[in-house]
DNA sequence: AGCTAAATCACCCAAACGAATGAAAGAAAC
DNA sequence: GTTTCTTTCATTCGTTTGGGTGATTTAGCT
């Protein structure tokens, strides 16, 4: 790590030096280059543009990623309590409910197995339709589509 | 603490970047121009690259929440309040809680890791530390706690 | 100038978890 | 009375997570 984190310094400040030389090799290259003023001011307006078009690219990928797909949404917003039983028509049954909910609550499968009275065996099956039918992943991806969705809580 | 060290590196990641940029520009420029005028192409090159840049901004900026001040901003599209800053004297550090809201939203430690752009190493010890100060053993047990506690949503 | 806290990253090891199967018994549906 | 669904359990295998420990760097405080 020490050496790791010298040479990464080390790399992003020849970075920070090379852009300073390039900016100021660019700068004096407009000395001779009169001309050119349309099209670097093409450039920089795409540049300036696309710049737009990637922030706002980056931002809708980096949060979101929960709610959309498959689901649904139920009240736009106002959340009432708009997903009952309803919801469950996601094929969820009593059993795996109740494995959902042990899991919002954090226990872990062999607690979660003690509780219902079943092998962990069981529980991970559960999970496992659970995860198909909210088409997660994962237990908290899974605890938070639930949540959503208003199956719990 | 935070932003600062944060803030230099940044300063230095984009110095990089920028090197990059101009020297690709400097390199297209030569070609470009001195063959012939295929503007579209520098055009697209250009639109491509900070394309790119906007996206890392993007995901750069998404990120962040400052806790000891006010807050600022932690997720774009999907709200979750950083909330009661009191609940915070747990001694829940600004990265921290950045680390707990994307926990919540059901990230594994990889997705974690990239969205706020460290080491997964680095997103495991936030998430002990997390641990030991919410007293809880594991991730769903502490993002229930969280939610619970008014730390999150 | 020294101290402290925050943030970063690394390595190791063990436990928990998840995917992919297969299987079997009982209830409900047809 | 065969089919379907639910619930139950198993085995194997690979991935993820968590615990423990230590190290470095930077910023803020005294």
């Amino acid at each position: 790590m020490t050496g790791k984190a010298v040479k990464a310094r080390m790399v992003l400040l020849y970075g920070l030096a090379l852009g300073c030389l390039l900016s100021v090799m660019a700068w004096s290259r407009y000395r001779f280059m009169v001309i050119d003023h349309a099209l670097e001011a093409y450039v920089l307006l795409v540049a300036v543009l696309f710049v737009g078009v990637g922030i706002w690219v980056g931002l809708r990928w980096s949060a979101p990623v929960v709610v959309e797909k498959t689901v649904v949404r139920p009240a736009p917003v106002v959340p009432l309590q708009p997903a009952p039983e309803a919801l469950e028509q996601l094929g969820i049954s009593s059993r795996e409910l109740e494995v959902l909910i042990q899991l919002a609550q954090g226990y872990s499968n062999e607690e979660i197995a003690s509780h219902l009275f079943v092998s962990t065996n069981t529980v991970k099956t559960h999970l496992s339709n659970l995860y198909a039918k909210l088409d997660v992943k994962r237990r908290t991806q899974a605890v938070d589509k639930a949540r959503s969705l208003g199956l719990i809580r």
